[in-house]
DNA sequence: ACAGAAAATGAATGGTTATTCATTCAGTTG
DNA sequence: CAACTGAATGAATAACCATTCATTTTCTGT
C-alpha cells in the first residue's frame, strides 16, 4: 500500500481513500445480503466494516449514493469483465462465446451476496430511475456485443436458421433466469449446473460447436 | 355484495373483511411498485387505498404481515392460475403447454407493478426465511407439472433426445429472465414477444409441436 | 328507531435511523 | 519535534415511521 503512494501524481492519499470506498462498498454488500436492502442501516454498514458510525457520509455523503455506488460497484465488474473478453484479440467467435458462459457463471460472479444485491436493485428498479440508468448503461452494450458473436458464429457455421438477435435475447434471459435459481433455489442448482442449462441452450442453435454435457 | 353474505354461514362480515385486505394488498402492490419496498411506508399504503392509518394494523396486525400477504396473493394468483391449466381435463398436452405460455404472458401476470413486487421479494429472499419459504412452495409443484408435461410429449412426439428435467429448468429459467427484461427494459421487449422468445425454445426441443413466430 | 357491535379513524407515542459536527487521532512536512 | 492537514470517531440531533388506542362512524338485528 505504501509502495503505490509515490506513484500516484499529485494526491498523496487518494488510493487509500478508493480503499476505503471499496472497503464500504463491500461492507454493504454483505449487509444488503445478510439482511436485505430495506433492513440494511448504516450501522450495519460500518460495523460490518468495522469502521466508526460517521465514516458512510465522510466518503459517500449519504446513504442513498453509497447504494448507487454499490450497485455502480458490481455492475462494472460484471461488465468490465466481460468487455475485456469482447476486445480480447486472441480468441476466436467460440471461445468467446465460451468465456461469456464461464464468466456468467464463474464463482466471482454467481457468489450469493451478490446475486442478493443484483436482484435487490433490480426489483427498485420501477421507482428508482437512477438504478434503471445504471442497467441501461451496460444492457445495451452486452447486448451489442453478443448478438454480434453469434452472428459471426452463424456465418462461420452455416448455421442458415439462426436468428442473431433473437438467440441473444433469449441467452441472456436465460441467464438471468439461471441467476434467479441459483439465488432462490441453491439447494437446486450449483453454478456449474446452470452452466450446463446455458449450454444446452446454445446447442440447440450451433450443435456443431457446443454440445449438451452428457453427465447432467 | 350484499348477495353473497347469506351464502357464508356463521361470519356475516367475512366478505366485507375480505375485501378490505384485498384492497389493502392491491394498495401495497402499487405502492411497492411506485416507490420500492424499502420506500414503502404505512401512510404510503393506507393514503393510496384511501383509508386511515390504523387500519392495516387492524386488518394485518404489522407492517410485517401485510408484506407476506401480500407476496403470498402474487404468487397464489399465480399458482391457481397455472393448476386450473395443469388440472383441466380438456385440454391435451400440447394445449397446457400452450396455455401456459400464454398465462406467463398475459396482461395480468407481465403488470409491471405486479413484476416490481416478485423481483422485490426475490431480492429479500436471502434474508427473509419466510420469503423463501413461500417460493418453495410453489416452485417445486410448478417444475413436478411442467416436467411431466414435457415428458409426455416427450413420449407422444417421439422426440428421443428431449431431457423432461433439463427442458423444464431451461425454460421455467427462460420465463423469468423475459420477466425480467419486462420489467427493467420495457422499452425493449412488450409480453407479446417475450412470448415468442420462450416459444422459439419449445420450438427447438419439441419442432412437430411448436413453430418459432416468423414475423418475430 | 334504537341499542349494541364491529369497523374505521388519526393524534399521540416510542423506537429506530440517517445525518451532523465538535473532538480525537494519525500521518506529513519543514 | 512541532505545527499542520485531513481522516476518523461517536455522542447528539432531528427526522421518520410503525404501532397504539381512545374516540367516532357505520352497520346489524330487533
Amino acid at each position: 500500500m505504501e509502495a503505490f503512494k509515490t506513484e500516484l501524481a499529485g494526491t498523496p492519499r487518494s488510493l487509500s481513500k478508493q480503499a476505503r470506498r471499496k472497503q464500504l462498498i463491500e461492507a454493504t454488500i454483505k449487509c444488503i445480503a445478510d439482511k436485505g436492502l430495506s433492513g440494511t442501516t448504516m450501522a450495519d454498514v460500518t460495523q460490518q466494516a468495522g469502521l466508526s458510525l460517521g465514516i458512510v457520509n465522510l466518503h459517500f455523503q449519504s446513504k442513498e449514493k453509497l447504494l448507487i455506488e454499490t450497485m455502480r460497484y458490481i455492475s462494472d465488474e460484471y461488465t468490465n469483465g466481460l468487455t475485456k473478453i469482447f476486445n480480447d484479440q486472441s480468441l476466436d467467435t467460440e471461445q468467446k462465446i465460451l468465456a461469456h458462459i464461464n464468466f456468467d457463471f464463474s464463482r466471482k460472479i454467481t457468489d450469493r451476496n451478490k446475486l442478493a444485491v443484483w436482484f435487490a436493485f433490480w426489483g427498485e428498479t420501477k421507482s428508482r430511475p437512477t438504478y434503471l440508468s445504471i442497467c441501461a448503461s451496460y444492457i445495451g452494450e452486452i447486448a451489442k456485443n453478443l448478438t454480434e458473436l453469434f452472428a459471426l458464429l452463424k456465418q462461420q457455421g452455416d448455421y442458415e436458421q439462426v436468428d442473431p438477435e433473437l438467440v441473444c435475447t433469449c441467452y441472456t434471459a436465460l441467464c438471468d433466469g439461471l441467476w434467479l435459481d441459483l439465488l432462490v433455489t441453491p439447494k437446486g442448482l450449483n453454478p456449474s449446473q446452470a452452466q450446463d442449462v446455458a449450454m444446452h441452450y446454445l446447442a440447440t442453435q450451433f450443435p456443431n460447436h457446443f454440445k449438451t454435457q452428457a453427465g447432467r
